[in-house]
DNA sequence: CGTCTATTTGAATGTACTCAAAAGCGGTGG
DNA sequence: CCACCGCTTTTGAGTACATTCAAATAGACG
C-alpha cells in the first residue's frame, strides 16, 4: 500500500523509519470508480492526492460549458488543486477519475503537523509546487508556439504510458483541440 | 524611492519601522534603458525584481527562434524567473526592459537573511509564488478556451494601463498571435 | 443483443497565418 | 530643425490548419 509513495518521496528527501511511519499515519486511503468525481469547483480543496493505482484528470469548465483538462495523473504522481489547497479559497478546478483509482490523501492540518515534526517535508512539498509551476509554464509556451500535431507528438513522447490508457477525447481536451482533429492527426501519424 | 515597495508589501503583511528599514537595507537599485536585457537564458536567476518605474517583459525563445512573452510587469509589480531563482538552475527565460526602467532587486542570500530576521516575509513571498502559479494556470485555460479576440479583450480589461504603453508586437506575442492578426483585431474593435 | 457513447470520416466554413507591400512613426545625424 | 533611415503597424490576397455539423462506424457495458 505505501511502498510506492515512500519510494516517490525518497527520490527527493531521505527519511528514517520513524519519519516514514509517522508520515503514513497521516494518510487516508480513498478508492474511486471510473468517472467518479473527487473534487468539485466551488469547494475548498482539503487534500493533496498521491495516486497508487489508476488515473485522475484535473479539469476546468469554461463559460461555454466546455471542459478543459489541465493535467492528468497516473500511478506515482501527485494531484490536487494546489491553488485552492494553499489559499483555502474555493476551487475553480474539478478532479475526476478516468479509471478505477486508489489514492492516498493528506489534508492541510496533517501537512502542517508533518512540517512541524519532520521539516524535511517542507522541502519535498516546495519541490512539488515548483514542479507544478514549471509544468504550467511549459504548457503556456507550447500551446502558443506549437501546432496541434506538434503538441500531440510532445505529449506522446513525454507521457507514452498515458497515451495508451486515455480515451481520445480526453487527450484532445488536454491538447486544446476537438476530438475530430485529434482523430485526424492520429491517422496521419500512423501512415509514417 | 522605497514608498511604493513598502506599500506593496503592506497590502499583505504588516511591518514595523525596524522591519522596513532592515528590508530596505537589503535592496539594490538598478536602472535600465529601453530594450536593455536584464537577464538571459542560461544564467541562473540571482534576483527578484520590484518595478519602481517602467516596464519589463519576461519572454522565452523557442526552437524556431521566435520570442514568446510570458509576462509583463509595470510599476508596483514583481518580476523575475521564479523557477530559476528558486531552484538555482539555468534560466529558460529572458527578461528585458520595454521602457526606461528603475528596479529594486533582492538576491537569494538577502532573502534568506530576511526570512531569518523577519519571518513574516516568508508569507509574503509564498503569496507571490502562489499568485504567479495561478496566473499561469489562468493563461493556460484562456489560451485553450478563447479565440484571439477574446483573449485580447480580457487583456485590455485586466491590464488597461499596459495596453496603452506596450507596442502592438509585444501584446501580440503575449497573446500568442502575429502582429498582423492583432492589428486586424484592433481595427475590428474600434468599429464598435 | 441492444443501447449508448466514442471515434472516424467527409464536406463546408472560419480563423489566423504567411508573404508582400505600403504607410506611419520615431530617433539620429547633418 | 529637418531629412532620412529603420522599425512598427496597417492592409491585402492567398493559404493552411482546425473547427463545425452531419452521418457512419466501432466499441463498451449492462
Amino acid at each position: 500500500m505505501y511502498e510506492l509513495i515512500l519510494k516517490n518521496i525518497s527520490r527527493f528527501i531521505k527519511l528514517t523509519e520513524a519519519d516514514e511511519s509517522f508520515f503514513i499515519s497521516l494518510l487516508k486511503v480513498k478508492k474511486l470508480r471510473k468517472k467518479q468525481v473527487l473534487q468539485q469547483e466551488g469547494q475548498i480543496a482539503r487534500y493533496q492526492y498521491f495516486i497508487n493505482k489508476g488515473c485522475l484528470r484535473t479539469y476546468m469548465i469554461d463559460d461555454k460549458a466546455q471542459e478543459h483538462i489541465i493535467q492528468f495523473a497516473i500511478e506515482d504522481w501527485w494531484a490536487g488543486d494546489l491553488y485552492s489547497f494553499l489559499t483555502q479559497t474555493p476551487a475553480k478546478l474539478n478532479i475526476g477519475a478516468v479509471e478505477t483509482t486508489e489514492l492516498l490523501c493528506i489534508d492541510n492540518p496533517a501537512l502542517e503537523m508533518l512540517y512541524q515534526k519532520v521539516p524535511k517535508f517542507e522541502r519535498f512539498f516546495r519541490l512539488l509546487i515548483q514542479n507544478a509551476y514549471i509544468a504550467n509554464q511549459s504548457r503556456i509556451i507550447e500551446s502558443m508556439s506549437l501546432t496541434a500535431d506538434e503538441r500531440y507528438c510532445k505529449f506522446i513522447e513525454r507521457y507514452p504510458a498515458m497515451e495508451r490508457r486515455l480515451p481520445l477525447k480526453h487527450i484532445a481536451s488536454y491538447l486544446g483541440i476537438t476530438p475530430e482533429s485529434l482523430s485526424r492527426i492520429r491517422s496521419q501519424y500512423k501512415k509514417r
